[in-house]
DNA sequence: TTGTAAGCGTTATCAC
DNA sequence: GTGATAACGCTTACAA
């Protein structure tokens, strides 16, 4: 059932079909009323390639992020999706994993797509501060359609980010630790994304506003795992430190896992603070204090930036996002 | 650039060019060495809508499920995503929420992008046993493509069912927590869905072999959160109970919070079984036995059945999987 | 082995 | 207001 069938059967032509599909006002009523009731009983449905084709666009936004098993991507993904979706708009996604080819792989196979926008979920896109040329292939996307950058942040045109002020909210929180008492504070991080190395940064220049010296061996590079941080923590014997500050919720859960194992009292001898308020800063026990990044208001105005821009609008190309400390019972500041 | 240009360019057909885009055989190696150079050159990609149009597909797969941000669909979507990228094909993927209009009206919609076939994550598709009619939508969505089930179970033309024993799980949990001395074993769950009523199912069988009465306030209907259980059970003070059977993870966390907020010893005097085997599981203290209903079984399984099938073979409609008890410190037996 | 030409189902640009 | 008709860019018989 295509749109000459329909055209026959209400006794006009193929245009006056179209035009009744797109709500154009060049129909008189009466005609209108009459295709509209051919469709529904046929129940017809516009081909969308065939309208893909004329229009070079299948209202359809690419999604990438490096893994949706991740929450933090989940939640992220889910929020663009149903705003998208209110728009009218489809999603495709793809799961780029985190290694630089698969990246530039999935970012030149979505392209292909003639998807309408290109959203990048997660600051693994941002590249990593020491090889700034890994951006690159995400340039050369936006020849072709804009990209929108969830918490990751590079310059060029037609990029837009928004990203959360991670430096700061680290800053801040590190802080409030070395205030209540705290002097050596471990630093856990299992990635050297963007918005990683920004957590690092505010990490050091609290201790440095605190006089504190910047310890090597405090700064830990580990895997975003539970029992993985857990172990790592307690066979580091030698290593003395009175706190804990984890670039990931899973990451402050292992440490709180590594307390509840050694017999350490939390937050006294050992306060611990995690990120992103997940489901799982409220899972262990005592609860984890931590800093929310806000995903979910990142995710809105990207979106709001997309749509005005698919509009024609102008719209900011930097807009950073404040983020949260939920405090809760691993801290006691 | 479109097909016409490489062809001009490379002093053949259209024909031509289109035999070495499909990798046909039917091309000297010459010419095909020329046309291949030419498109590199250029960097030509064939037109996705134009091939949709002509072979009526535009080789993707629609997923639907409620909820990506829900850490049970993310790892589904996510192993999905990746076997199918594998195969060549993408994924376009709509969050339905939970309501049955709102389930009607994703189906419908993603219908109409022609997909190749659909993936519904998640036993809320396969109807409430109360209201067996609610499956007709998915019925009909058969008529156009095949519709694949994870976890779910309806019967049907086009329809393929992979779904995980949870009766028969849920029997020999319980079965154990009786035979290890539970005498009132709560049961918990925040659905109707296909899955949850057999879960209820496998509790119910388990405690009619062990002489146990059924009784129909241990059998509470809560939320999937861990704050809002906790409190629940904190608020109920009447009810007796040696036990906790949850047909989720964080529901058994949230019975977890409520006896180490009543001081009460995990297992000896409560006993907690979750569900998934999520890291949840492993975050709570003391860490949580659980059945792993191996998602990650039942989308292979489901991706292997959907390629067989779009290549024209033949593939079983229904596929049980075995259920994994998966032993931690929340149960003695 | 290669080319010609007829679809595929729309939208858009003209006329009328 | 409505109708022809030409794109849109590809695949695929059918010819050569």
């Amino acid at each position: 059932m295509n749109i000459y069938d329909i055209a026959e059967l209400a006794g006009v032509s193929i245009a006056t079909v179209s035009r009744v599909v797109n709500g154009s006002p060049r129909v008189s009523e009466k005609t209108k009323r009459r295709v509209l009731s051919v469709m529904e009983e046929n129940n017809y449905t516009p081909n969308v390639f065939a309208r893909g084709l004329g229009l070079d666009s299948m209202q359809t936004i690419g999604i990438i992020c490096p893994d949706v098993a991740d929450v933090y991507m989940a939640s992220a993904v889910a929020i663009l999706e149903r705003r998208l979706k209110d728009y009218g708009y489809d999603c495709i996604l793809y799961c780029s994993s985190h290694g630089q080819e698969k990246k530039e792989k999935a970012l030149e196979l979505i392209i292909k797509k003639r998807i309408d926008a290109l959203v990048l979920v997660g600051s693994t896109y941002a590249g990593r501060s020491s090889e700034c040329e890994s951006a690159d292939y995400i340039r050369r996307a936006t020849e072709t359609i804009p990209v929108f950058l969830i918490n990751g942040r590079i310059s060029g045109n037609n990029i837009y980010c928004v990203y959360s002020k991670d430096e700061e909210a680290v800053h801040d929180a590190v802080s409030k630790l070395v205030e209540s008492g705290r002097q050596r504070v471990l630093f856990l991080t299992d990635s050297r994304s963007y918005s990683a190395v920004q957590k690092m940064e505010g990490y050091e220049r609290a201790l440095r506003e605190h006089g504190i010296p910047i310890r090597g061996e405090l700064k830990l590079h580990t895997k975003n795992q539970i029992h993985y941080v857990r172990d790592i923590l307690l066979s580091t014997r030698t290593l003395k430190y009175d706190s804990v500050f984890a670039t990931d919720d899973v990451m402050a859960v292992g440490a709180v896992k590594y307390a509840n194992a050694k017999g350490l009292k939390i937050p006294e001898e050992l306060s611990i603070i995690g990120y992103n308020n997940s489901e799982y800063s409220v899972c262990c026990e005592p609860e984890l204090t931590t800093i929310d990044n806000t995903v979910e208001r990142l995710c809105n105005i990207t979106i709001d930036n997309m749509m005005k821009l698919l509009k024609g609008e102008k719209v900011p190309e930097e807009v950073p996002v404040e983020c949260v400390l939920v405090k809760r019972c691993t801290t006691d500041f």
